[in-house]
DNA sequence: TTGGAAAAACGAAAGTTTTCGTATTCAATC
DNA sequence: GATTGAATACGAAAACTTTCGTTTTTCCAA
C-alpha cells in the first residue's frame, strides 16, 4: 500500500508568501501577486502560476475566470489563519500553555513598551467586557 | 553555480518532535527519544539515529559517546527557540506587530479565563518590575 | 578470544516543495 | 481566417525532508 499522502492544512513557506499578498490585495491575479513580491524576489511567471494552481488544488485560495485571465482570492480569512496558527505552535512548541507563548514574546527585548500596553489593553477588554 | 543551500535555522517537523523529547530529558541516547516518542509512532530505530546525526550536523544538538552510544543533548535552549520561532511567525503571518499575534490568542474562544489571567499577570509583571 | 547483540555509518528510496521550460489555448486584431 | 502576444496546462528537474535497509564497528559475556 503506499503512504497516504500527507494533506497538510498548513501554508507551506512560499504559499504564505504568496497568501499574504492575496490577502493584502483581497483578490488578483498572477501578474498581481508576482508584482507584489519582495524587490530582490525573482521569479518567472510560470512558477508563480504553478503556485497558485496548488494552492487551488489544496483549497487555498479559489479562482473566477475574467477574460482569459484567472483571478486568485483566498478561501480563508487570515484572522482564522493566524488563530489556527497559533494553536498548532502552541501545541507543538509551548506544550499547550498559550501563556509559556505569551511570556516568551514579553521576555523579548526587542519589544517596545508601547506594544507591551497594547497587549495588555487587548487583555484588559476581554477580561472584562466578556466575563465566562 | 548550484544553487545555495539553505541553511535553515529552524527545525523541521520531525527535528522539532526530537527536539522537544530532548528538551524534555536534558540529554538522550537515540533509543531514550525514539521510546519516548508517541504511542502510535512507529520508527525504525535507524531513521531516528539519522535524525539525530543530522540534527547533529545542522547544529541542532551536540553529541558525547558513552561507552559505544551516542548520548545527545541540545544545543539551544528551548526558551531561545522560543522566542526565535515567535519572531519569525510575527514577522511573516502578523506583519510584525506582536499585538496581533496576542490578539488573536486571545480572541480563541478554546482560551480558558485562567489562562488569561495568567498572560496579564505577566504583562503586569514585566510593566510593574522593568519600566524602560 | 571470539561470537553475538547493539549501535553507528552510509547510501539511497520515497515524499514534498519550489522552480521553470515547453506546449497549448485563447482573444483580439490585421 | 491567420497572426500574435499573453495566459494556462503540464511535466519534470532540483532541492529538501523523512524513512529505512545494509554494512561496519564496538563492547561484552561465554
Amino acid at each position: 500500500m503506499r503512504k497516504k499522502k500527507k494533506t497538510n492544512e498548513f501554508l507551506t513557506e512560499v504559499e504564505l508568501e504568496f497568501m499574504t499578498q492575496l490577502w493584502d490585495l483581497g483578490s488578483g491575479t498572477v501578474r498581481d501577486v508576482l508584482g507584489k513580491l519582495a524587490e530582490g524576489r525573482n521569479l518567472a511567471y510560470t512558477s508563480a502560476a504553478t503556485i497558485l494552481r496548488i494552492m487551488e488544488q489544496k483549497g487555498f485560495v479559489t479562482s473566477t475566470k475574467k477574460g482569459k485571465t484567472f483571478v486568485y482570492r483566498p478561501a480563508l480569512a487570515k484572522d482564522d489563519y493566524q488563530m489556527r496558527t497559533l494553536r498548532d505552535l502552541s501545541e507543538k512548541l509551548f506544550d499547550g500553555t498559550p501563556s509559556t507563548l505569551v511570556a516568551r514574546l514579553v521576555d523579548d527585548e526587542g519589544m517596545t513598551e508601547e506594544a507591551l500596553e497594547e497587549i495588555r489593553a487587548l487583555l484588559d477588554r476581554r477580561l472584562k467586557d466578556e466575563p465566562d
